[in-house]
DNA sequence: CACCCGGAAGCGGG
DNA sequence: TCCCGCTTCCGGGT
């Protein structure tokens, strides 16, 4: 049997490949780039995600790339989730002479798609999401895996053929490819970023920038890029091109390794993205702005390897994004470009983001139910690498290069299953968290913390985030003044709150964390409202919302955020508060309390209970309701009283942060987190983030020494509303008409990282269900 | 004038 | 078909 195709008639790229497959399995990025490059565009990036044909289209490319002797198709009618579960075993029986070479090939591109989606799918920033908000607040295990292995695999790669590696490295996390764009711009990259912006920004006029970077380049590729070359291209321009996309990529994301190739890669870049520049007609030059934005998003990002039609992609993405960082905040990106051009950016940036969202979120699936790990371990995916907290505003367009970015992507590839559960930044609020996270500040010129621990954030640059925005979801038209309307609708979800007097500030008032599990919860609740009844949904609630929210609330409890899914979740324990629409019942009761924390724990991690994981939320809930709260890890208990420590003290100024909140909800929770319908009322005000109490990092999620975080419940002494009593809350807390204008309490943030939980019930409103009404 | 607010209607995706 | 999460518009306030 010839494992492997040494024999390979494949092109030199793929000799290589070849060479490398037999002999490391599954191998590096780079040769998986290759590989991919070789490969029919047709195919999805992800096996796991072929049909029965795009399976048959692989083993035909398979044994004609590696001469491998003639499959038998009817052994392999299954599409490619069942291709990915068969073993080499399975392969082999299947077929003999190639059974090894195809389980090798297929597992690289499983493993490759697992990295691009960890990568490039986190649209914007992907890496961020893990978020380091605190150092205290990453679990301890960084998302990130260790550089290790991946990367050192890479590096080898590397050093067979540059660009061969870039493209798998260069993949990349990028923020929203769309972000990226803009801002970013990666700190190595830096050098290339430049370049890149230069010529993207230029297009056709920036010619100088360009030139400067952009050694020569062909036209040619220009056009083709822009188009697409298409894929089908011959497979040598094609992995040319790949590999140029993939260096640009490369060059974003890339190590410091990668300096020595720079030179190449970039010029590579440069090339395409001159052609881009010049294919596509529109070109904003403004390059005043670039520096700012510098990177090239697109290239950080998304683009990430593959075949030529992702690079073309790639390029176009590139193209638009350079115009994007040239062009003054206000220009309107995208229109100007043909559409061409639009769509291939679009693509890029949106729908390979989404794509490749979506099958991380397919892989995420499949790791989970495979390993059934709960990982997420608090999600801690990655570790806030650079701290920035607080940074002024101050705009970074070279980010450090201390970045870990580079490293990451190793790690993620194979595991993604870590990941925590992912909006990509479809969401507002992700994106937000993602631009505001990232590791290299690249977004600081859009968007910066203004205190990382209370959450509180300014919108630096108006214009261009929404149009960034906007970007990322498809709406040329986005402007500060829509983009602010849908954050005014997480006012009601106590996602966000308005820093008073401020213009542009905003607050969390939930972290990450929360909001992603929410997400989970969201679907649990779904779930539990169906047995409840009540709950779900929405709804009701009164045209104000207001006060039925309140009480409707209940039903849908969720203490805070994390408790929300409790009562979703609802588990058994607590079903009787959901029942009532009217007061919370619940939340008083520890053992609700308890069950929110599962839920919310649940949500967080995903395993059932018997997790560990899931235990040690239950358990710090448990402790800290006995105790008060105090979750067991938190340094410091939480001050009953919106106290300091509390109190962003920068949150403290603003506005209410103070306020005091409801409470009350109490029991209810109003918010339920996910659910941004929920829908308070208005108001918002609440509490932000929660910080973090003790720490002095401020996020308000404590970490236990598993790396769990605990919630940090925040007891109001107060009752109120309704319900009254409850003390825990979150941060976060409803909004009722009245309980704006009363105040809240203060919020206890509670954390959470993966478990967190708060418990606050917010009463809100629950019913009010979307944040529409 | 820009910002901010929130109601109302609508849209696209899941 | 419904719900969610916005998007778009708008009138009004500061």
């Amino acid at each position: 049997m010839k494992m492997l195709p040494v024999q390979l008639s494949l092109n030199p790229p793929l000799g290589l490949w070849s060479d490398m497959l037999w002999r490391c399995p599954p191998a590096q990025p780079s040769q998986l780039a290759e590989l991919k490059t070789q490969l029919p565009p047709s195919l999805p990036s992800d096996p796991r995600l072929w049909s029965r044909e795009d399976v048959a289209v692989f083993l035909h490319f398979c044994e004609r790339e590696f001469d491998l002797p003639k499959v038998d198709y009817d052994l392999f009618q299954m599409n490619g989730k069942a291709l990915c579960l068969l073993t080499r075993a399975d392969f082999g029986h299947r077929c003999p002479g190639a059974g090894d070479v195809l389980h090798n090939v297929l597992q690289m591109l499983v493993i490759e798609s697992h990295m691009m989606q960890w990568h490039l799918p986190n649209s914007p920033v992907t890496p961020t999401s893990r978020y380091p908000l605190s150092p205290h607040s990453h679990p301890p295990t960084p998302t990130w895996p260790p550089i290790g292995a991946p990367e050192s695999a890479f590096h080898q790669t590397s050093h067979l053929a540059p660009h061969h590696f870039m493209a798998p490295n260069s993949v990349t996390l990028s923020p929203p490819p769309s972000v990226d764009s803009q801002a970013s711009s990666p700190p190595q990259s830096h050098d290339q970023s430049q370049p890149q912006q230069n010529g993207t920004s230029n297009s056709p006029s920036s010619s100088s920038s360009s030139s400067s970077s952009s050694s020569a380049h062909n036209g040619n590729s220009s056009s083709s890029s822009s188009t697409s070359s298409t894929g089908s291209t011959s497979s040598a321009s094609a992995t040319a091109t790949a590999a140029a996309a993939a260096a640009a990529a490369a060059a974003l994301s890339a190590n410091n390794a990668f300096s020595a190739l720079k030179h190449q890669h970039q010029q590579q870049q440069q090339q395409q993205q001159q052609h881009h520049n010049a294919t596509s007609a529109s070109s904003h030059h403004s390059d005043s702005d670039e520096e700012s934005y510098s990177e090239p998003p697109a290239a950080n990002s998304t683009i990430v390897n593959f075949s030529a039609q992702s690079y073309q992609a790639a390029a176009a993405a590139a193209a638009a994004v350079a115009q994007y960082n040239n062009s003054p905040p206000t220009t309107p990106i995208l229109k100007d470009m043909p559409q061409s051009l639009k769509q291939q950016i679009k693509n890029t940036f949106v729908n390979s983001w989404s794509q490749q969202q979506q099958q991380q979120q397919q892989q995420q699936h499949l790791n989970l139910e495979q390993q059934k790990l709960p990982n997420l371990g608090g999600g801690s995916v990655s570790a806030p690498t650079t701290p920035s907290y607080m940074q002024p505003v101050k705009r970074e367009f070279f980010p450090d290069k201390t970045d870990n970015r580079y490293m990451q992507p190793v790690k993620r590839e194979f595991f993604p299953e870590n990941t925590e559960p992912n909006t990509n930044g479809r969401l507002l609020w992700d994106f937000l968290q993602q631009l505001l996270n990232d590791r290299n500040q690249k977004y600081s010129d859009l968007i910066a913390w203004k205190c990382r621990d209370t959450g509180v954030f300014k919108i630096v640059d108006p214009a261009g985030l929404a149009k960034l925005w906007g970007i990322q979801k498809n709406h040329l038209s986005m402007n500060y003044d829509k983009m602010s309307r849908a954050l005014r609708y997480y006012y009601r979800v106590n996602i966000l709150r308005k820093v008073q007097g401020e213009r542009h500030c905003y607050q969390f008032l939930r972290n990450p964390t929360e909001l992603k599990n929410i997400k989970n919860i969201s679907l649990l609740r779904q779930s539990v409202g169906q047995t409840n009844g009540t709950n779900g949904s929405p709804g009701a609630t009164n045209s104000n919302g207001s006060n039925s929210n309140v009480n409707q609330s209940p039903s849908s409890i969720t203490n805070s955020p994390t408790q929300t899914p409790a009562s979703q979740m609802q588990t058994p324990q607590r079903p009787s508060s959901q029942g009532n629409p009217n007061h919370l019942t619940l939340p008083n009761s520890i053992s609700s309390a308890a069950a929110a924390v599962a839920a919310a724990a649940a949500a967080a991690y995903g395993p059932p209970p018997s997790s560990p994981l899931f235990m040690h939320a239950i358990n710090g809930a448990f402790h800290y309701l006995s105790s008060n709260g105090v979750p067991p890890n938190s340094p410091a208990a939480l001050p009953t009283t919106p106290n300091d420590k509390f109190q962003f003290n920068i949150m403290k100024n603003e506005q209410n942060s103070v306020t005091s909140h409801e409470t009350s909800g109490a029991a209810s929770d109003e918010m339920k987190p996910t659910d941004l319908s929920v829908s308070g009322s208005s108001s918002v005000e609440k509490r932000p983030y929660s910080s973090p109490s003790a720490n002095d990092d401020c996020y308000p999620l404590i970490r236990n020494a598993d790396g769990l975080t605990t919630i940090k419940l925040i007891r109001y002494n107060e009752s109120e509303g309704g319900a009254g009593t409850q003390q825990q809350n979150s941060g976060l807390n409803d909004s009722n008409d009245n309980q704006q204008q009363q105040q809240r309490n203060t919020p206890t943030p509670m954390d959470s990282e993966s478990s967190e939980m708060e418990s606050s019930p917010s009463h809100d409103s629950m019913g009010a269900t979307d944040l529409r009404k």
